[in-house]
RNA sequence: GGCGGCGUAGCCAAGUGGUAAGGCAGCGGUCUGCAAAACCGCAAUACCCCGGUUCGAAUCCGGGCGCCGCCUCCA
């Protein structure tokens, strides 16, 4: 098994090792939303991503800090609030506690610190104050710019040169910049927006700059990852590393990842193009399992389109998993020791997955070898029911589970409560299971017609039987 | 125009030099009262096209076609 984790760096273009600053312990700061609306599947998969990420890294070892923010002032907010009428602490706070709810529903565990741009104004203020000492911004009236001239490698993330950014490039001239693509640490407030006091006036916090401050006291002035969005690349990063490193002279993130973007039709999911999807409302309709296993199917880099029947398939590639798991677990132990073809395969599996993840967090590579050994479990299961090894199996596949977040419920839960409530049957368990005694009865007396009525009339309300060894058994259709 | 990326069977999707994971859907078989699930098997002559490098390329290089993202708020 190699020993390195390999980890593809945005800024260097390649795929790179793992190396910490210090001992096991890796730092990692991933941009969270600007709480102006509710949170998309494409606040999701960034989440999910580097959930999973921070999830495999503890597994294997490492100690994880990690910080995600909230963009909680910003022009977006300001203009909700104008349209709206709601006062901007208001908006952001709503979708603040809407934003936390649906990473929660999403499994997606909760970061080491969630900071707020609120919270750290004075911070922010003190890091833009050293930045104009230093000599990489100005005042201009009441705002501050960074000058892009004075930082030479300006563009090395996204790989532009500022000569060539402004051709053709539609930018407002903004009378009080210096150049066009300087970019504002601070703004000063209009009538009626929401205010600091600061050495240049009253106003609020550039974008960016937010990030800056917060990941460098959160995590220190260099720190390992930093992710996000590819559509953060620019300017929104590039430009959070031109001030980092103005401010402190040194090298800000050694790893910049970015995951890929939801498309829905082969086209990005935006709030331009009117096509967005509420993580509640992809909630309703699949389970939060199936929609990280839609993520989670892709290379975390590439686009993940996104499309009602693929889901379907993520679902029901999930309910063949917890069949799986439910058959095993509905074993008797019948004495036997172990099954050595099941030993095989579950050692295959132990190394795969685990290699998989080290190559820049394959999960979908990973996954395949699950399916793989899902179905050497079944193949034991039907030789020798119970084993040492079967029970050795499930352990390594709950392990797997919990880097990925999936596979976390009861399996009986998954089957029928979960799948239930995404369902629009209006049916009871209680009137399932009086319907299934009255089938069990009717086959005892080898009423099959009665028998199959019963089926077929549950089939018709979404639920499906299966006549096992064990009884019948029942889950909802996918 | 600049930068980045993508094009793998019916659909989704891994795979950066050695003759192609996995899932979903389909077909046949075993099992079953019949189903379901599971397993076994099948199928789809699956790597956008044309050149090149190489003993050997889906994988590297060049060219072309198609699609997408960023360059403007965006995870």
């Amino acid at each position: 098994m190699e020993n390195k984790i390999r980890i593809y760096n945005t800024l260097s273009q390649k795929k790179e090792d793992l190396a910490p600053f210090e001992g096991k312990k890796i730092r990692i700061y991933v941009c969270g939303p600007t709480v102006y609306s509710s949170a998309h599947l494409g606040h999701a998969r960034a989440a999910v991503t580097f959930d999973v990420i921070q999830r495999f890294l503890k597994n294997v070892g490492y100690e994880v800090t990690y910080a995600r923010n909230f963009t909680d002032i910003d022009d977006k907010i300001i203009n909700k609030s104008n349209e709206t009428g709601i006062p901007p602490q208001e908006i952001a706070r709503i979708y603040t506690e809407e934003y936390i709810e649906d990473m929660d529903s999403l499994g997606v565990q909760a970061p080491t610190f969630q900071p707020k741009v609120t919270e750290h104004v004075p911070e922010i203020i003190d890091l833009i104050k050293t930045i104009i000492d230093r000599g990489y911004a100005y005042q201009s009236g009441g705002d501050v710019f960074f000058s892009i001239k004075k930082f030479p490698s300006y563009g090395k993330l996204s790989k532009r040169a500022p000569d060539e950014m402004l051709a053709g490039v539609r930018i407002d001239i903004n009378e009080r910049k210096e150049d066009p693509l300087d970019f504002a640490l601070w703004k000063g407030s209009k009538p009626g927006e929401p205010w600091w006091e600061s050495p240049w006036g009253q106003g609020r916090p550039g974008w960016h700059i937010e990030c800056s401050t917060m990941s460098m006291k959160y995590l220190g002035s260099s720190f390992e990852l930093h992710g996000g969005g590819k559509d953060l690349i620019f300017p929104h990063h590039e430009n959070e590393i031109a001030q980092s490193e103005a401010a402190t002279g040194v090298e800000f993130v050694r790893y910049w990842v970015h995951n890929g973007l939801i498309e829905i039709n082969r086209a990005k999911m935006s709030k331009s193009i009117g096509n967005i999807i509420n993580v509640r409302e992809a909630l309703t309709r699949w389970s939060k399992e199936a929609i990280r296993l839609f993520f989670l199917s892709h290379q975390y880099q590439n686009p993940a389109d996104f499309s009602e029947d693929t889901m379907d398939e993520n679902e029901s590639a999930l309910e063949r998993l917890y069949i799986t798991l439910k058959r095993a677990k509905d074993q008797k132990n019948n004495g036997r020791k172990g099954d050595s073809e099941l030993a095989g395969n579950l050692n295959k599996f132990k190394t795969t997955w685990i290699e998989a993840m080290y190559d820049d967090f394959n999960t979908a590579d990973a996954l395949g070898n699950l399916f793989d050994l899902a179905r050497a479990i079944n193949r034991s299961i039907d030789s020798f029911g119970w084993t040492s090894t079967l029970e050795e199996a499930l352990k390594e596949v709950r392990v797997f589970g919990s880097v990925l977040g999936i596979l976390e419920l009861d399996p009986k839960d998954y089957l029928q409560r979960e799948k239930l409530s995404k369902s629009a049957l209006e049916m009871t368990e209680e009137e399932i299971k009086q319907l299934i005694e009255e089938r069990t009865a009717s086959r005892k007396e080898k009423n099959w017609k009665r028998a199959d009525e019963i089926r077929d009339y549950l089939s018709s309300k979404g639920i499906l039987l299966e006549d096992t060894p064990q009884g019948t058994i029942w889950r909802v259709k996918s």
